[in-house]
DNA sequence: TGACAGTTTTTATTAATAATCAAATTTGTA
DNA sequence: TACAAATTTGATTATTAATAAAAACTGTCA
């Protein structure tokens, strides 16, 4: 009896809740990506979300809560964007992630360096955890190498592991100078391409070399 | 006569206001070592410099500005730090330089550490630029990579420009995560150093590569 | 040394922002 | 329509950056 009480409506209002929530967390990835995550003030989102200020604290806490949220929910589109590559496939393995990845941010650019910049901000990149996007880009960078390994591509000369972190880190990087404006998405494409396969060569069996090394000299 | 009258006393008030400014940058590089960005405010720095906050103001500006002055400061001491190797020992010029890089940064490293973080946030590495402590990192990077094909010690395969800006990209990206505080300063400079060898790899004569090889096979 | 011209500091104030509470309103259901 | 509970809001507090104008101080020279 109690419960019924309880629960009279409940549902639908958790809904509705959960869509206020959304729109507003919409409107502030429309503003960090118009004026900059300066121009993010609670107030600037409260008059976007056409509601008071109290009820975005209500619905998503304090700032560097919208923040995560923001954060989080984009960041699980990017990695499915960044997954789903052949790794076998050495060097299509390493242009199908880039170009997927870039294929993405292409749809709403400044949408996306906002939440990057935003998860910047709130160290969302923190690489030491063990889940999460960064560990995710790890592991695929892991996987390319182990196959290539695998099929001789690679002559283990160098730990695997270290042509991984290196892997990862030219897309880190270049990412990186995109976020910051400073390349366009094309430029960061082929940075991380160029330095991908370049961090190959410096353990790549012959073949594998001459294969690498027409790809990188036709990038330029 | 006017000019005379202008000029009384003017030098000594200008020497004692430079004297009262570096105390106060002093004081925000403490701040900021000791308790991070967050906790650096105008009146935390002017208490701690025991002046009012209109004299930080007067004497440093707004906000952003004080940050500036403390970059500007402290990287002009990171460049010195960073150069006077030989860039004709390839691999000793690799060495000497994140040695003597991280040498300093160990005198005061949550100082340095705390102008890496401001200098981020000021965008004081704008990578574009051609003057400063980047395009300095980026040229000796340069001057290594033409030695090293002049010796024949790279082939050439690859565009040397290539190979200096991942030789420049290894010292940036492990430096990130050195200030992020995701890694302690001798991880950096292991991480630098493996970095570089690594990428020098890629376009080692075989010579050379064995000699690599060994090295970076020595740091593990 | 003392007056003073000009610099420096400070008191007082303004403006912007984040965050919260209790009162008023709205919502979904029976 | 009435109700119980969730939601929104007006009012308010606290923190911070920044500034203007008055007060205090400083270094020099007669």
């Amino acid at each position: 009896m109690e419960k019924q009480s309880l629960a009279r409506g409940l549902e639908t209002r958790i809904a509705n809740k959960h869509k206020r929530r959304d729109h507003i967390v919409a409107c502030a990835g429309k503003i960090i990506a118009e004026d900059g995550l300066e121009a993010f003030t609670i107030a600037r989102l409260a008059e976007q979300a056409d509601v008071t200020i109290p009820t975005v604290h209500n619905l998503l806490g304090k700032r560097a809560d919208i923040l995560d949220t923001l954060v989080d929910e984009t960041m699980s589109e990017v990695m499915a964007a960044a997954t789903g590559f052949n790794p076998s496939d050495t060097i299509a393995a390493v242009e199908d992630f880039i170009n997927g990845l870039t294929s993405l941010l292409a749809t709403n650019e400044s949408l996306y360096r906002a939440a990057f910049i935003a998860g910047e901000w709130t160290n969302y990149f923190e690489h030491r955890s063990t889940t999460g996007i960064v560990a995710q880009a790890r592991n695929q960078a892991r996987l390319i190498c182990q196959n290539a390994v695998a099929q001789g591509k690679l002559e283990g000369r160098i730990d695997e592991e270290q042509i991984a972190t290196r892997l990862f880190s030219s897309q880190r990087l270049a990412r990186l100078d995109w976020m910051h404006g400073y390349i366009d998405l094309e430029t960061y494409r082929i940075q991380v391409l160029t330095g991908m396969l370049i961090t190959l060569c410096a353990d790549a069996a012959p073949d594998f070399k001459e294969e690498l090394l027409a790809k990188i000299n036709a990038l330029k």
